[in-house]
RNA sequence: GGAGUGGUAGCGAAGCGGCCAAACGCAGCAGGCUGUAAACCUGCCGGCUUUACGCCUUCGGAGGUUCGAAUCCUCCCCGCUCCA
């Protein structure tokens, strides 16, 4: 059952944001040839299924694969088992340890929760790649390798600056975008879609395709999002992520730490927002007529809209809005049984505010703790009441503590 | 296999016998400022304590030299380059 709309319209939402198409010409002669056929385009991305926590910048390149499923196209979620099973090969330094079975099976099952928080589930395939992968064999692997040369494999960014800064590679490492491709190969990619960064192993994809005799993919990628702190990529591992599992007010609070510029920027990525609605946002803040903060409370709503409902967006926003703009205590915040009276810094350790009792001490100091909104400043001894005490750890950790019976 | 060169805190990177728990940058935390948790400014940023230029555990690993070692020596492990 294809989709009614146009080839038209079809390009213009597909192209709408992509960082790049290689090549744009054949993504339209696909898209119009499906829609003279009737024949749905099959589009695949790609996951590593060693970390199954989703943050918003997987999200970018999943919006873009709901708008292929938007017109029915036939979007391939191919989990990455078989390269799971051998282990990372583009990390740095450390060699990942090996998944089970069962934890690749557990995490493809927590990808799939998060991912269908923005697909459809009925137009996804889901797919393993070992299902392919295992079967190709030593000889197929050798055979599949003699269709790449190592100077092309080199040209890859991060083979190039690690060959040239003379850090490692290991040679499993270029094995990786060929088994990639030939995920392309094994299920007759029309499309592959994947962050900038992917941009060389789409473009190996189309290759090693061609090789195989088969009508080669167009890569699609999208622009890789920018962490919180807008200068590198959002990403787990630097702390600058919100992730899509995170609690409502978690990811406002994390949204309204942004700076202004990059507001629009997560409108552009992470919303449905048109170019011109987005131009007119930054208009209206330039004339004066939006405020900025106003501007991304709506983003921040809208995201966690997305992620949670409506309601918990709004409730999310207010507390915010009365925690740090009216410098009030939270309506609910995780609770502390301890022993009453107890000394602070027992206090801030034990419940893990505090690493260590010398950082426990330093925020003292510094006079970043208050109880029930008393400031304190030394390692006294406290008492909590029946009904519990509010604890405060610098600006945004509240904790209430109960005495224990 | 040979010859070089290098392995320092979460990361990057100084130090090259004492004043080193180790400069500096980034990240992080706190305070100030603000429309926000941005920017900016200030402080902190191994652990413990009686907060003290005190104690304990750190500079790839194991030994050794020395009153004293991240710094010197020996062996081992690992990275990189060139040669084979």
């Amino acid at each position: 059952m294809p989709s009614k709309a146009s080839a038209a319209e079809q390009i213009a939402l597909l192209e709408k944001g992509a960082d790049r198409i290689e090549p744009r010409a054949e993504l339209r002669a696909k898209v119009e040839r499906s829609v003279a056929s009737g024949e749905p385009l099959r589009v695949k991305v790609g996951f590593d299924p060693s970390a199954p926590d989703l943050h918003l910048g997987h999200t970018v390149v999943m919006r873009k694969m709901k708008h292929f499923q938007d017109f029915d196209h036939e979007v391939w979620f191919v989990i990455g088992d078989f390269t799971g099973m051998i282990g990372d090969p583009s990390g740095r330094s450390k060699t990942r340890p090996q998944l089970t079975e069962d934890q690749i099976r557990q995490n493809a099952e927590t990808y799939k929760e998060q991912v269908f928080k923005i697909l459809d589930p009925e137009k996804t395939v889901v797919a393993f790649n070992s299902e392919w992968l295992s079967g190709l064999g030593a000889e197929g692997l050798v055979r599949l390798a003699s269709r790449y040369t190592v100077a092309r494999m080199l040209e890859r960014d991060d083979f190039h600056r690690r060959f040239r800064g003379e850090q490692p590679i290991s040679i499993h490492e270029f094995l990786y975008p060929l088994a990639q491709a030939y995920d392309s190969v094994a299920m007759k990619a029309d499309f592959e879609l994947g962050g900038t960064d992917q941009l060389f192993n789409l473009l190996v994809g189309r290759h090693i395709m061609r090789e195989y005799g088969l009508d080669p993919q167009v890569a699609l990628t999208m622009p890789l999002l920018e962490g919180l702190n807008g200068i590198e990529k959002m990403s787990k591992s630097l702390g600058n992520a919100v992730g899509v599992t995170e609690p409502p007010e978690e990811m406002y609070g994390k949204l309204m730490s942004i700076s202004d510029e990059l507001t629009y920027r997560y409108y552009e990525l992470l919303t449905d927002r048109t170019p011109a609605e987005i131009a007119a946002l930054r208009a209206g803040v330039g004339d004066g007529t939006l405020h900025p903060k106003r501007v991304k409370q709506d983003l921040a709503v809208q995201i966690v809209s997305d992620f949670h409902s409506p309601r918990d967006a709004a409730a999310a926003r207010d507390q915010f809005e009365s925690v740090f703009a009216r410098g009030t205590v939270p309506d609910e915040m995780p609770s502390f049984t301890a022993s009453s009276p107890i000394r602070m810094l027992d206090l801030l350790t034990s419940s893990g505010l505090a690493g260590s009792r010398g950082e426990g001490r330093r925020l003292l100091s510094q006079g970043a703790v208050s109880l029930d909104g008393e400031r304190v400043l030394r390692d006294i001894a406290v008492a909590a009441p029946a009904d519990g005490a509010v604890l405060k750890v610098g600006k945004r950790r509240f904790l209430r503590v109960v005495p224990a019976p």
